[in-house]
DNA sequence: TCTGGGGTCCTAGGACCC
DNA sequence: TCTGGGGTCCTAGGACCC
């Protein structure tokens, strides 16, 4: 048996617990450039705002329906969503920490009432960091996942596809009276099972696949066949099969990357000469942070593809480093290397990225003959660790490779975020003052 | 009438997840 | 005017090998 629990429209439910003024407002939190929803309140939600909706859109509607906007916070949710697996780790024996705002729990040798046990888990994470979250509970992970989504759904349309008593705990295994899993999955859209995506479920609908049941008793082998063995394993894991395993320990990760959209597109080459070695030198830390190296760099460029009416333009180059390095210098060359080779004037180019590639563990080192000097490296990996304890102490950017540019105004192809709230919980300046 | 089989590695692109 | 970022897995196709 396993659990999924979820935080609740996750970063506005963090927004919220530390400006309770929004609460029954419709609220949306915006992607970095503040340029589409990536979190709705059930409020906003009600209003049709979908996911992933360009702000520019909703814009309009700030003003008559009393939508307020804020710029992604990820460092409060960040923080706001380990404390929330804290808890919820408390649920079962196993755990796997799935997204930012979701865990599996692993129920095996758990005794006892679980729905009721989940509830007072339930009701553990309100009291103590006060964010609203749903549980489901199924034989397998995409069970899990789907009893989650008829928690939530029914929570915040009552009756409307579900009986309002699977509002926030929806245990698969032990359903109200009168309530089968057959109606429960009959009830849910194809397009609404874990791992079928908008492409999948349309053609799953053409073939006659409406609900996850029509899924459910699908032939696993003609959907092979058709779909793939993804799909193919979706349809047994809503048989009850578990084909998906937990993963307690998180695996080790195979790419880092640091990719971003400008604030304003760039047109020559030294802004962008800037912006890549940010990148390059952030997906460095992100990598001594892991105790990972990286064999190979990847640096890509692109245009705005929304823009149809002008000049398109899309490239990427991948170099390989001369052995597995964490270190920001050379990582930064490399990737300066790859983006001249892939440079065109005469674009206006939209986003970038730095993706480091073929990661290995810190600890593995393989042995090569010492046929040129190398004492520099040794003197290397010494630096590093001051860079990271200097940009720790004294903010990020303190010490960086002078390719990334000054800072401040000139840097024209920085995100823009302007309706971000205080670091609540992260930052002593920012820490919130109750008053007497 | 007729053009092998089996394998690896790399890249690009699609699909999906949150 | 204005459309995110960070991942994983799978597949197809080409180059190359014997």
């Amino acid at each position: 048996m396993y659990a999924l629990v979820d935080g609740n429209n996750f970063y506005v439910s963090c927004e919220r617990v530390f400006r309770p003024s929004l609460n029954g407002r419709p609220v949306v939190v915006l992607s970095n450039n503040d340029g589409c929803a990536i979190a709705r309140s059930n409020e906003a939600k009600a209003l049709g705002i979908r996911m992933g909706t360009p702000f520019h859109e909703i814009r309009a509607r700030l003003a008559d329906a009393g939508v307020v906007a804020l710029s992604a916070n990820f460092t409060l949710y960040g923080d706001m969503s380990s404390r929330l697996m804290a808890i919820a780790a408390g649920l079962g024996p196993v755990q796997e920490v799935y997204s930012i705002d979701e865990c599996f729990v692993g129920l095996a040798g758990v005794r006892g009432d679980l729905h009721e046990r989940a509830a007072r888990l339930r009701q553990r994470v309100a009291q103590w960091i006060g964010i609203p979250c749903g549980i489901g509970i199924g034989p397998t992970k995409t069970l899990a996942k789907l009893a989650n989504h008829v928690a939530k759904d029914a929570e915040r349309r009552p009756g409307a596809s579900y009986p309002g008593a699977l509002a926030q705990v929806c245990d698969l295994s032990r359903l109200p009276a009168g309530c089968t899993p057959d109606q429960v999955l009959a009830a849910t859209a194809v397009g609404d099972v874990w791992g079928v995506g908008p492409r999948t479920g349309s053609q799953l609908e053409g073939d006659g696949i409406r609900s996850a049941l029509d899924l459910a008793r699908a032939d696993a082998g003609s959907v092979r066949r058709r779909f793939g063995v993804v799909v193919e394993r979706t349809v047994r894991e809503l048989q009850g099969v578990p084909c998906i395993g937990l993963e307690d320990v998180p695996p080790p990760k195979k790419e880092v990357a640091c990719t971003r959209a400008f604030g304003e597109p760039v047109r020559t080459l030294g802004p962008l000469q800037e912006a890549v070695s940010d990148y390059a030198a952030r997906a460095a830390f992100k990598l001594r942070l892991q105790r990972t190296r990286a064999a190979q760099v990847l640096v890509f460029i692109h245009t705005n593809p929304f823009r149809r009416s002008e000049k398109q333009y899309a490239r990427s180059a991948t170099v390989p480093l001369r052995r597995p390095s964490d270190d920001t210098a050379g990582i930064t060359q490399a990737a300066l290397r790859a983006l001249l080779s892939i440079w065109q004037p005469g674009y206006r180019i939209h986003k970038a990225g730095v993706i480091l590639l073929d990661l290995q563990d810190a600890g593995v080192e393989q042995g090569e003959l010492a046929l040129e000097e190398d004492a520099g490296r040794v003197a290397g990996s010494g630096l590093m660790a001051a860079l990271d304890r200097l940009n720790d102490r004294y903010g990020r950017g303190t010490v960086q490779v002078a390719s990334a540019g000054l800072g401040g105004d000139a840097r024209s192809w920085t995100m823009k975020q302007q309706w971000r709230t205080p670091q609540y919980t992260t930052r002593w300046e920012d820490l919130p003052v109750a008053r007497a």
